[in-house]
DNA sequence: TTCAGTGCAAAAACTTTGCAGGAGG
DNA sequence: CCTCCTGCAAAGTTTTTGCACTGAA
């Protein structure tokens, strides 16, 4: 069940720039709601398919680079891996930590990070639209990671 | 001319990692170091072989791959680009913003945001190694940027 | 009715890998 | 002399595209 609100806004989106208001659109947005923690296009499109939703690939990731633009999605890289996606609903905007030992994730919020940008951002008479930071770090002793973290995958 | 420094701290990693001492490393290093902004394996890659300086593809990403795990490169992805490789030398950490409409981009510097994640990770039992921030902005009125920045390429 | 969206497969773009020959330690 | 490195081509991975058909407006 898709929220009202992000229901509207990708539809407000969809609208003005004229796009059509597909089904594939709806259940490829309920679907990327469901998913718990980062993911990529191919993870989204297998997990619909595993719930017998059949949407092609392509239209997995045309619908998630709309979903960026409209700022439902934040788009993710982690040096060289491939693009992950994050569902920005009731949450903050936050940053991540990647532990290079052990490859987990750990997340904080920093709102002054934020202060930071968009003034930096006015003083080059430039309106902030986005940002993402991430952070490389590594444990104390390497293959004992006692650090509380979510798994990557 | 590579600086004595970069040399030294090469082979230092080199040597630590049981990695072998080759003339193809030291021309890749050199010639990423002739490289004045951002650029991608490929890019770095073409610029050899116009200088007729001919190594493989394969090795300019191994090499690169290794130069960023000494330190002597940073790894940053613009929301799905390549990867796109830059020389930290004589340089302070940076961030960059991306103006959405034009695509070129801004470099600025804050010391603090390095002092915060560092304390971040610390009180999550971690030692940071490396973060990169992205901000992507867009222009007062597009069509017309006026602000101050380099060619994305 | 019209034109954007969809699915499919094929292509493109980027990166890694296997292997045979060559060179560093 | 034993490995690791290199170059090449081939394969792998991720993402985009062309096209015919479908369906939203």
């Amino acid at each position: 069940m898709i929220p009202e609100e992000i229901k509207n806004t990708f539809i407000t989106y969809l609208k003005q720039n004229a796009h059509r208001i597909t089904n594939e659109r709806f259940l490829i947005l309920d679907a990327a709601l469901d998913m718990k923690f980062h993911f990529d296009a191919d993870e989204l499109y297998l997990q619909m398919k595993n719930n017998y939703i059949n949407v092609s690939r392509a239209t997995v990731y045309k619908t998630l680079e709309l979903m960026n633009e409209c700022n439902i999605l934040t788009k993710h890289n982690f040096k060289g891996d491939r693009t992950r996606y994050e569902t920005k609903i009731g949450r903050n905007h936050h940053y991540h930590i990647m532990c290079i030992t052990c490859k987990k994730i750990i997340e904080f919020e920093y709102p002054e990070i934020e202060k930071i940008n968009k003034k930096v951002c006015k003083a080059n008479n430039l309106t902030m639209v986005d940002h993402t930071m991430q952070v490389f770090a590594k444990c104390e002793n390497p293959g004992k990671c006692k650090h509380n973290a979510n798994n990557y995958n």
